[in-house]
DNA sequence: GATTGAAGGATTGTTGAACGAGAAATAGAG
DNA sequence: CTCTATTTCTCGTTCAACAATCCTTCAATC
């Protein structure tokens, strides 16, 4: 096909066709539902029977069995055989797991922020400074996607496509809690000041330092969480 | 269903429930596929022609379909959109990639394996007779097999599912690189030393010392399979 | 020789109908 | 109430069909 060697002109060209249109109906259920999951419409534990949302989709029940399998393997589904497929409803043992392995790579990238590449903390900045801007108009939604986005280049400070990979299924599935967290501005609100903290000291060097403060962070962000889930689950009887 | 609280015989009962033949069709032939991967019959950039493989597997192609999906995520096979399905071919960026998100979990595993469950090193020890066991009787493919065990064991020193699932996505990976590695022997044999020298250092709780080893096991380890690749890319003109 | 365009064949992606198996719900008896 | 049997629902799979796309081959032109 194209020559790598041959960069420029015909490679872009070559990777803007690429992105054209060329996915399966099925992949682009799997983002319409990943879409709903996310945005809270699907709310965790529901269960997501075929026949209805083939009808509702308009595709055919094996498309729609495509795009489960699509999913599953983010978490955002569970495939309980001849049971059905559920929106999956993280106990508290995920909480605990998910915040381990966000510490694992986020305290890493931030560690080894020294080498990374060239516009990855400009990016930190960036997201923190388009948080603020939501915040600023009352757009709490905004806030916590650019919390997100804050979080992805935490980790991509690593500088590894697979590291980048396995940080967005966990943001993807830590996507599911905010259902429990209630307000959204009560939620992002005091993050966005720690937000900003912590690029601040990126962008000074201070490597070591913005780690502690990374793991103070998230320590606390943890506890709240999962102090939420046990009133929730408390609530629930 | 089962009562969380229940511990004990019918929990477990329940849970070796849960492993009797409740795989659907789909899954095992995901696994047959998978296994025929790792031990070098489907090779790298090779395509899956689904009439052809539906054919010989005697499932649908519906079937097989979903059981490609599966293994997409394991990045085991390619899905290219209008093309078919490939057995994933590793660059050597991808290679870069894997060794660092080794390093990462690895040594994460590593430094703090002090904390470790209390079988967990035991688990290491295991892996490692089991490996010159199977050394003595001249298996190799059985001295690959406990290598590969004892990495997961390191990663598994985190004590983390996801940390679990991650290094056994990026083992999966790894076994396609040993097609461009030739003889298992000449291959496996030098770590066989390594991995009981840093069992032991682990088993002494010198976790520092354990790190720094591994960290030059992983960059002899990277040098080694990178170099074959040039030679074997060069090789192909 | 290289390049382009057209045609044909192969395969992928999707659809819908059908059927069997398993789980859940319901009904009836003690 | 518990237990058992039956019914209903839906999941998992199969099959056949069709449209769309890709790939290969061939012919024409420079």
């Amino acid at each position: 096909m194209t020559d790598p060697a041959a960069g420029g002109l015909l490679a872009r060209f070559a990777a803007a066709r690429q992105d054209l249109g060329r996915s399966s109906t099925a992949a682009r259920i799997a983002d319409l539902l990943r879409e709903q999951i996310t945005n809270g419409e699907l709310r965790p534990g529901e269960r997501l029977p075929e026949e209805e949302l083939c009808k509702a989709a308009k595709v055919s029940r094996n498309t729609l069995r495509e795009a489960f399998r699509l999913l599953a393997h983010e978490r955002l589904l569970v495939h309980e055989f001849n049971r059905g497929v559920f929106v999956n409803k993280l106990t508290a043992d995920d909480l605990v797991d998910l915040f381990h392995v966000r510490r694992i790579l986020e305290c890493e990238g931030v560690r080894h922020a020294g080498g990374a590449a060239p516009g990855a903390i400009a990016a930190l900045d960036a997201a923190v400074a388009d948080g603020e801007r939501a915040a600023a108009r009352d757009d709490w939604r905004g806030v916590g996607t650019a919390n997100i986005r804050f979080h992805q280049g935490l980790a991509a400070l690593c500088g590894s496509p697979r590291v980048d990979e396995m940080m967005r299924h966990l943001l993807a599935e830590l996507r599911l809690v905010f259902d429990v967290m209630g307000s959204p501005r009560e939620f992002h609100e005091p993050y966005l000041a720690r937000n900003r903290e912590l690029t601040t000291i990126l962008q000074r060097g201070e490597f070591a330092i913005a780690e502690r403060e990374l793991r103070m962070y998230l320590d606390d962000a943890e506890r709240q969480i999962a102090g939420r889930y046990r009133e929730r689950e408390q609530a629930a009887g």
